[in-house]
DNA sequence: GCCTTTTTGGCAATCGTTTGCAAGTTATTC
DNA sequence: GAATAACTTGCAAACGATTGCCAAAAAGGC
């Protein structure tokens, strides 16, 4: 185009300009301040050739990255991969919001060894704030890491005298719920897949029995804990319900993979679903749509959880202090139960 | 802790050790030229602070950042997300291969409006190298920004005289295969469920005919442009399947998604898979393993795929130059044909 | 004990912006 | 026409690390 040589800084584009530096930063960058006539003039020019100010320059003097980081650490089930798809919708939702307000997205998977992963990333200096996907088992850290880093927001359940700010749903109820779904469904043996271990699924789990003494049923409920990830879980469940003595009537799968999974072998089993079985799973992912049958599901909405998620960082970031959010998680009917 | 003031740049910690600036400097980075021992020294100062040299100031100085961005174009069909399962999965193995080289993964996703999305991208500074995640419709302007852009790679097919450097699979030789594959189940009767005006499946639909011809079939197959997105493809391949005059023996799907909603149309119509119809589908995806009756599907090799990229990328930004990448996809037999 | 060679560590420039302060210019008012 | 007000713009000091070059110190040889 253009046969002079490049600009490559802000001085270069100042001289061409006959400015200097300081006018320009601030005609780029709309700081008042400059009239209008060269601050038009200013901003041709840098389009005209191209400019862009340097990124790490600007951040090194504003002390700010523009980016957030968000972790997802892989705690309490190793093995268990990002590519588990509530963690991927989540992701995608944080994306959309983060780059809506001009944040980029810095991702990262832990695999918590030590005490220190939190530290190291928050320490790193790469990143604004952090959002870190699921407690997994990890709850004291986050807890420890808050007390003295305020950027930092978690998705998962809030538990009475936590530290960090979280965003999640309220496991018992939708535990409750679901259960209620299936008793109002005849259900009188009920099983609940998924290991209560993990604080999330073990408030789930007491949210079913919450619902079977309000139902006056005296059983108790029976628990298998069911791998997280498909490829481990099948064996698991192929066995149980293969060889168990008496069927359970309905299944409160304590995330929709483990549903998902838990359809395959019944069908395998040569069992029907609704009939013989009834299935519903929890989380609400897009998948639970394309099984067959339709499962029915307690879905948490992660669309509005994303977006508090991103929210509550900025006010963070912003200075001001937040409170631990709980959406309220909703049943889902479809062809399942 | 300790109750001295806080350690905020190398200077401090320079005079805290009786050293210069540069010393700490050489010594924290393990640059030669500093005496064993006062490299301990200063290392054991620096933890005991828990000091860590801004990352800001390193990049603006080294002029570079550490990080990679990976762009996900959301081209040709839109409403099509980052949740796709593909994106994903190729999201998740390459988060791995970055950070085991020490790499940030910044992620973006694009709806391109314009034509200058992916300059802005690169001449944002905020990335060493970029990884594109699909050529989409968006061949063209890969191609005029590989031209100037170096440390750029794309996942993809690829077409002769293309300039950016690609890795991806031989989607001919794919469709050669799942087409085979059925004949040799004795189908003749072949429908190909998928879009042909994506590069990609037009490749693969080509290979389906290859093996056709080569089988003696002299019927046409018959080319269905279902939805990339399972909610879309539904109600569609309904319509398709539900009203065919003459119902195809075998169908090959363009990816496993399709297949996969095919399949739940299938059993809602009533239909036995693999008995009344053979449904093979497209990338081996996880989820392939999960659908009942497990799905066959040609597999690309994402992983070593992933691998490659990274590998690419990094040797272009080490000024390398790097020829594009073929993979040979693979046939997976299971219960689907 | 003196001279040469090797280590070791300090100095200061550099990366490219932003921004407080002050000076310069123009417009306004009496 | 002078004094004041209101804008514009330039100057130069940060931001916090890295690194080439040089001097001082230590080690080694005779």
């Amino acid at each position: 185009m253009n046969t002079k040589a490049r600009i490559r800084n802000i001085s270069d584009l100042a001289k061409i300009a006959g400015v200097s530096p300081g006018t320009v930063s601030r005609a780029l960058s709309d700081t008042g301040l400059i009239s209008q006539k060269t601050r038009d003039r200013i901003k041709a020019l840098a389009r005209e050739h191209d400019f862009r100010p340097n990124i790490m320059a600007r951040n090194l003097r504003i002390q700010k990255t523009g980016a957030i980081g968000v972790i997802i650490p892989l705690g309490h089930e190793t093995g268990q991969h990002i590519s588990d798809p509530f963690f991927i919708t989540m992701l995608g939702l944080l994306a959309d919001a983060l780059t809506e307000k001009g944040y980029d997205l810095v991702l990262s998977r832990v695999i918590p060894t030590d005490d220190d992963w939190l530290n190291r990333f928050v320490d790193s200096g790469r990143v604004d704030g952090v959002i870190v996907i699921g407690q997994s088992d990890q709850a004291a850290i986050l807890d420890k890491v808050a007390a003295r880093y305020r950027p930092l927001v978690v998705w998962g359940g809030h538990s009475p005298g936590q530290i960090h700010c979280s965003v999640g749903s309220d496991n018992r109820a939708g535990g409750d719920k679901a259960a209620m779904h299936l008793i109002e469904r005849g259900c009188q043996r009920i099983a609940f897949f998924g290991d209560p271990s993990a604080m999330e699924f073990a408030l789930r789990l007491e949210g079913c029995r919450d619902a079977m003494k309000r139902a006056g049923i005296t059983e108790d409920i029976t628990v298998f804990p069911a791998h997280l990830i498909a490829e481990a879980a099948h064996p698991d469940i192929t066995g149980f319900l293969g060889s168990a003595a008496v069927r359970p009537q309905g299944i409160v799968a304590a995330s929709d993979v483990i549903a998902m999974t838990t359809l395959r072998v019944l069908a395998e089993l040569g069992l029907t679903v609704p009939d013989d079985v009834k299935v519903i799973g929890y989380d609400g992912l897009s998948l639970t749509e394309h099984t067959f049958p339709r499962l029915s599901t307690i879905k948490q909405d992660l669309t509005s959880g994303a977006l508090n998620l991103v929210d509550m960082l900025l006010r963070r970031i912003a200075g001001e202090d937040t409170a631990s959010v709980i959406l309220q998680p909703e049943l889902v009917v479809r062809s399942s139960t």
